[in-house]
DNA sequence: ATTAAATTGTTATTTTATTAACAAAATTTT
DNA sequence: AAAATTTTGTTAATAAAATAACAATTTAAT
C-alpha cells in the first residue's frame, strides 16, 4: 500500500472509535456522511480516506462497519499487538492507566513505572507498577515497544534517554518539556495547555468579530 | 493583523511555553534555531511564525524573550483573562485541575462541576466543585467562557447542550464522544487513544521498513 | 420503462502549510 | 579595510491536505 497521509492515519483511528461504538449499538452499515457528521468533517474526506486504504463500500448500503473496523485494525495494529508502559504513576498516569487499559485489544498496558516507594510494587487498574530502575529489564521481559511519559517535567529528558536505551520504539510525551530522540524512535508530544489556549484564542477572536 | 494560520496559533502557544521556561532559567535572548530545536521544527518555520505576528528580532542577538512572550500573550490572551470550568471531577478532571491551575495568568480555573454528592461542595486543587445543576448560575456569576469536558462519555452530548445553553463560548472535549455545537461556540476535541494509536502505527511502520 | 435520487469512487482543483532561496544587516575574522 | 560568517525577514516554490467536480451505479419513484 502506498504511504498514507499522516492526517488520514489520525482520522482512521477516530473513525474506528466511533465505528466500534456503532457496532456496540447494533448498527451494521454506515454512510460516509454519517461518519462525517460524527467527526465534523466532510463526507468526501471520509470517502477519500477509505479509498486510500482500499476499502469499497456498497452503493445504497454504505460501508459494512465490521469490515471497515477490521481493515483499519489491519492498518494500525500489529497481529500480536503492542505493549505499552506508563512512566510516572501520578495523577495523570493513574488516570491514563484506568482509561486505556482494555480499551483496544491490540494495545496492552503492560507496566507502570515510578520512583516513589509507595507506588512501586502496587497494582493500579490491573497494571503492575515497577521501580524505574527495572525499566530495561521489564521492557525486555514484557516486550514493551511504546512508552507514555507522565513524570514531572524536569525528569523528562532523563527518562527519554532511559527509554531509548531500553529499546523503546515509540514515545507519547505528556509532559510540557519537549525531548529529543533518535530517528528510529517515533515521538508524539501533546500539551493540554496548548489545546486550551487554542480554544482561548478562537473564543477571543469570535468575540471580536461578532 | 491578518488572519493567523491555525498551525501558527498552536505553535505560538508552544513557543511561549518554552520561552517562559527559558526566562525562568535567566535566559534573555534566543535565536530562531534554538526555538526550532526545542520544538522539532525548522528555524524558517519559527521566523515565519514570528514574522506573521509582526515581531522583529535583532540580528546577532535574536529575539528578546520577554518581548516575544508579551507579544504572544497579546495575541492569545485577553486583557482580563478568561475563566475556565472543568466538567466532571473524576480521575482526569482532578488531574487537569491540579495541572492547569495557576499555570497561565490569563487562564483561571474558576470552577469544577460534578453530579456526585461526595464531590460537590469540596475544593480540589484550590478549585470549588459545584453541582452540575448550578452550571448556568455559576457560569454567569464567574463569567466563565471556556469549559473542559471530562465526564463519562455517555454524558457528553447532554453536557455540551447545557454548556451551550449556559453561554459557554469554547469547549475542550476530552471524552471519546464527539459532540455538535453551534457555530458561535469553538470546539476542540482530543482523544488520547488516537495519539497512542498514531504512535503504534508509526512504530509498526518503522519496524517494517527497517 | 423512464426518470429521479442517493451514494460511492476517483480525478482535478484549490487551499493551507512548509520549505527553500536569498537579500540585507550586523558582527567577526583575516 | 575587506572578506567571511551569522542571522533575520520576506518572497517564491513546493508539498500536503482538503474540497470540488463528476462519472458510475443502484435503488426508488413515477
Ligand atoms: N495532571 C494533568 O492533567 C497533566 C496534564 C498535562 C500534563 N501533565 C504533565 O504530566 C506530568 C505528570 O503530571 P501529574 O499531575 O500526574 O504529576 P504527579 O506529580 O502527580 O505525578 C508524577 C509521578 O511521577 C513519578 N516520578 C517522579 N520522578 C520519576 C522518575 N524519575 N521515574 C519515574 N517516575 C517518577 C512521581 O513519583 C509521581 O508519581 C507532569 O509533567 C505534568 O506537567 C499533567
Ligand atoms: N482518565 C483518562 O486518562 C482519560 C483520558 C482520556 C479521556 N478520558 C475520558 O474522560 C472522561 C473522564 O474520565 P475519568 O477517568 O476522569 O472518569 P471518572 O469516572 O473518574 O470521572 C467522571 C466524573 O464525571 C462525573 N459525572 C458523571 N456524570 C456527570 C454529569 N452529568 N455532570 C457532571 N459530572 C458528571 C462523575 O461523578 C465523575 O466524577 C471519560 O469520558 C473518559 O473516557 C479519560
Amino acid at each position: 500500500m502506498k504511504k498514507l497521509p499522516d492526517k488520514t492515519v489520525e482520522r482512521l483511528s477516530q473513525y474506528r472509535r466511533s465505528l466500534l461504538n456503532c457496532l456496540a449499538n447494533g448498527k451494521k452499515h454506515i454512510f460516509s456522511h454519517e461518519i462525517a457528521n460524527l467527526h465534523h468533517i466532510t463526507p468526501v474526506q471520509v470517502r477519500r480516506d477509505i479509498m486510500l486504504i482500499g476499502y469499497t463500500g456498497t452503493l445504497r448500503k454504505g460501508y459494512d462497519i465490521q469490515e471497515l473496523v477490521d481493515l483499519i485494525g489491519e492498518i494500525i495494529d500489529t497481529d500480536e499487538g503492542q505493549n505499552v508502559a506508563i512512566i510516572g504513576i501520578g495523577n495523570l498516569g493513574r488516570a491514563l492507566v484506568t482509561y486505556l487499559q482494555g480499551k483496544r485489544s491490540k494495545l496492552r498496558i503492560a507496566a507502570g513505572f515510578d520512583i516513589n516507594k509507595d507506588k512501586v510494587d502496587r497494582v493500579y487498574g490491573g497494571v503492575q507498577c515497577y521501580h524505574i530502575d527495572q525499566l530495561e529489564e521489564i521492557v525486555k521481559k514484557e516486550n514493551i515497544t511504546i512508552a507514555v511519559i507522565t513524570t514531572p517535567a524536569d525528569e523528562t529528558q532523563k527518562i527519554s534517554e532511559m527509554l531509548v536505551k531500553a529499546g523503546i520504539r515509540g514515545i507519547l510525551n505528556y509532559t510540557p518539556t519537549a525531548i529529543n530522540v533518535p530517528d528510529h524512535v517515533y515521538l508524539e508530544e501533546y500539551d493540554m495547555i496548548t489545546s486550551l489556549e487554542k480554544v482561548a484564542f478562537f473564543v477571543k477572536k469570535n468575540s471580536l468579530t461578532v
